[in-house]
DNA sequence: CACCAGGCAAGTA
DNA sequence: TACTTGCATGGT
């Protein structure tokens, strides 16, 4: 077995024994794992839930009546996940191409081949690497690793990559020594956030009870 | 008060 | 290609 992939396992073991099963996406369906996944860019996920929140309060979670919604109503009723006039725009973005080319039905979406549909998502103005793979992972259950800014900090930190080390090369690492598995996947991204999140906030690791030490 | 969060696109050199 | 900047609320 090659030394990296003992590395990447040996490094989820940690995390998984330490913080447990994270239940990623926090969320009652595909469609508002697709919102969150735009949301949240850049964004804490408490400022998104009060968004989601607001939008379930006005039956609002679904992807016709959404879109049929202005843009400023929408950016008014996502103003708290901060962003809000661009991501008001994003979101009407991807809500054209998934009602336009797939009618709003994410089983359409799930048939597609993996690399071609995220191809079309990165095609969408608003969704770029992080975001396309997190709808293909946590909405679309296709086996895809999700490389974000916490991802990044930590294997550098960690030496397993320099810090110019790139979107996909990250990616690489894990799903050329991993197995492809959608249920690692999905935990292996969301303890490392989990663990970002806990330990290596503002990129000072307070490591004396790092569970990776 | 400063800092930053589960990024991305557009502009510049 | 590689860097810089705007976008914005809300928690610590």
């Amino acid at each position: 077995m090659p030394v990296l992939a003992k590395r990447l396992t040996r490094i989820y073991q940690k995390l998984y024994g330490f913080f447990g099963p994270q239940a990623w996406w926090p969320a009652d369906s595909p469609f508002e794992m697709m919102v969150g996944a735009i949301l949240t860019q850049n964004t804490s996920w408490r400022n998104v839930e009060k968004a989601i929140r607001n939008l379930k309060e006005k039956n609002l979670l679904d992807a016709q009546r959404l879109y049929r919604l202005p843009q400023d109503k929408l950016a008014s009723l996502i103003r708290p996940a901060g962003y809000y006039n661009i991501k008001a725009k994003r979101l009407r973005a991807f809500l054209e191409f998934f009602c336009r080319d797939y009618q709003s039905d994410p089983n359409k979406l799930r048939r597609q081949d993996t690399a071609s549909l995220r191809r079309q998502l990165l095609a969408v103005n608003g969704v770029g690497p992080e975001t396309a793979d997190s709808i293909l992972l946590y909405a679309l259950e296709k086996p895809v690793f999700v490389v974000d800014g916490y991802t990044q900090r930590i294997l550098a930190r960690h030496g397993l990559a320099k810090g110019a080390d790139d979107y996909l090369k990250l990616q690489n690492l894990f799903m050329q020594n991993l197995k492809n598995s959608v249920k690692l996947f999905n935990e292996y991204h969301a303890l490392l956030v989990k663990l970002g999140k806990e330990f290596c906030l503002k990129n000072k690791p307070k490591c004396r009870t790092c569970p990776l030490r």
